[in-house]
DNA sequence: CACGAACGTAAGTCTTCACTTACCATGGCG
DNA sequence: CGCCATGGTAAGTGAAGACTTACGTTCGTG
């Protein structure tokens, strides 16, 4: 499953539409009709984007009779967690030492 | 430090450079000139960015004689990873729930 | 089999935005 | 005080992409 660049996520989530998908989504699984429904654009716009969004890994589909039921992917919404997690921990990091140097400076 | 929009956070990772800037200020502060020589693109570019990336709350900035010296905003990124966290968490929720009825059918 | 519902795709338009060059302001140094 | 380094901003350009309408396809139903 590590075809998916996260590239590709960050980019997904980078447009508004595609975010209120996803946080749609995260209520439950929906098709894209229901989806399209809720959101301020056509139903083609949404298959548009839910292509992107599936390219990305962050949602996966399946066709139940006439209907495409499309769902939250937790693995690309991991990985993306992941990723935000080294910058989060790194960030923290430097902060840390930032705040060492500076009373350092002003304890010295 | 909630006038920050969590949407504006999301559009400004949406930008491969823009990632890229963030992925080297997490590795610690950086002057303008210096971010801009470890990348594609010219000074004015990176000041740009910059500019975005401050107003969604993910760097601060401040002068240092001549220089200016950005760096990553522990805050910003982890609203971030907070509201990423409610999506992994829901879709994990779900997914669970789905197994549970697949189970129950295939048992049934 | 004909009809309607649900969906994906093609083609075209129009806005957004990332990038460039040119210019201006500020701070250290001879 | 001239000179260079650093960096923010203005203006213009080109490409990406989000959206629309139109069309083709598949599936269940009368």
């Amino acid at each position: 499953m590590d075809t998916y660049r996260a590239d590709d996520a960050w980019e997904a989530l980078g447009d508004r539409t595609r975010r209120l998908i996803v946080e749609r989504l995260a209520r439950g699984p929906a098709a894209v009709g229901e989806l399209a429904a809720g959101l301020p654009v056509s139903r083609p716009a949404v298959s548009q984007h839910l292509k992107v969004l599936k390219a990305a890994g962050l949602v996966t589909d399946h066709a139940e009779a006439n209907r495409r039921i499309y769902r939250l992917n937790p693995a690309g919404v991991g990985a993306l967690r992941d990723q935000l997690d080294t910058f989060w921990g790194r960030a923290l990091e430097n902060y840390k030492h930032t705040v060492e140097e500076v009373e350092e400076q002003e304890n010295g």
